[in-house]
DNA sequence: AAGTGGTCTAGACCACTTG
DNA sequence: AAGTGGTCTAGACCACTTG
């Protein structure tokens, strides 16, 4: 049996995102000093350092020199600059993730629709409806059109297994994808799916994706706004 | 005059940025290894390593064990969301774009700001709050703290006939930026000034943007959900 | 075999915030 | 004054890729 290496300063990072995740460390409470962390882990400074740097960069912890390391706000966030597994994304941030299909079918298309999959109006394409939870909390609802021409066993999928985005991307890889960002009340279904009142302010991005044949498909994410943001770091 | 400290890992990196920059070091090629920017900049492996880490964390190196670390390759990471002059976008949809400068002064920064701005709390920050319209309608409030050491000479503008951005681009070159995306509901001063009520959700985005010196603003943007959204085209 | 990056140690000095 | 995080050193052993 292979044992597989696990680096020090990984054990310690999972170590502190267990603590968080089950609630014995609250957003805003204290987590162990560097030295702390040396003394329990038996590593050096700089390795305990590591750990809490990169929980840092991750969002999931807060610094501040002299007065000690705290957890952060608890929002989720994911990339406006790139596409993203939102799977991938919340278990990178140390959360339970799991999905509930709600509706996985063809439909026919209207004007708009046909013009934005590249069909005419009338043709089919498909549709599947998604809800994502983090840690049991609605986080988003992913509603996309897909075209039938190039991802022809959609409707075979069993979107609580992967993701639409993790199957798309295996059946016709990403060239391109062009986003809206909006902030929209939604309506009253989709505030009740996301667990929050009519009132509250919701994210919603729209995305066309395209691969090498042509576009693969329209997605509609709509999520709460105290839960979910986007962030993006440019470099010039 | 103080001086200030520059630290070591920041200066390497900058180095390297120079030369990509530049195009002495072009896509794909071989950039100094750990052990060849110790010795260059007497410094430890561990400072080089950090300066390596930080450009390959960044997006502008890939590096590969045993074989060395390399320039990336530029998707149009840069381009795909720009930061555009507000005045600019209004103008290219047609529309007449006007200012109102609501306030312009400088204020003791609490905690966070100190951090975010990289001063110490308690110091002065400079802090603008300008309203822009399109075509008489306001269409996003601009808070802005803005690190004084950088822009000194920021309270002496007028931003009814410069943008903020406009003015801090010729200052203090953009060479780096963070935003957060958040859906909000506004406090009832800033519904108000935009004309909405107190129910409409916000777009909200969280602007950080550095020059070469270092943290140059904290931007805070706030747009009306129904009149303001943004949008992006990435090619993979 | 020589060079690369990945991890890690046991120290050090510093600036900063808190009691 | 004691504790915190930020930077830095001069070593070490390792896994990996290349000539």
């Amino acid at each position: 049996m292979t044992q597989v290496k696990i680096a020090k300063y990984s054990v310690i990072k999972q170590y502190i995102c267990q603590k968080i995740e089950s609630g014995q460390w609250p957003e805003h409470s204290k987590v162990p000093s560097e030295n702390e962390l040396t003394e329990q882990f038996s590593v050096s400074r700089m390795t305990a350092r590591r750990a809490l740097q990169e929980l840092t960069e991750q969002g999931l912890l807060v610094r501040s020199q002299g007065s000690g390391t705290f957890v952060a706000t608890f929002k989720s966030q994911s990339s406006l600059l790139e596409i993203r597994n939102i799977a991938d994304e919340i278990h990178e941030r140390g959360h339970e993730y799991h999905a509930q299909q709600l509706d996985l079918k063809s439909v026919e298309v209207n004007e708009e629709m046909a013009i934005l999959l590249s069909l005419k109006a009338g043709d089919k394409a498909f549709f599947s409806s998604v809800l994502h939870f983090e840690n049991d909390t609605p986080i988003q609802l992913e509603q996309r059109f897909v075209n039938p021409k190039l991802v022809a066993e959609y409707l075979q999928q069993d979107f609580t297994e992967i993701t639409p985005h993790e199957y798309l991307s295996s059946e016709a890889p990403l060239t391109e994808a062009t986003h809206e960002v909006e902030a929209i009340l939604a309506n009253v279904d989709i505030c009740n799916l996301l667990n929050i009142t009519e009132s509250a302010p919701c994210l919603q991005v729209k995305r066309r994706t395209w691969s090498r044949q042509g576009v693969v498909s329209l997605a509609i994410l709509t999520s709460p706004g105290n839960k979910y943001r986007l962030g993006s770091h440019l470099v010039f």
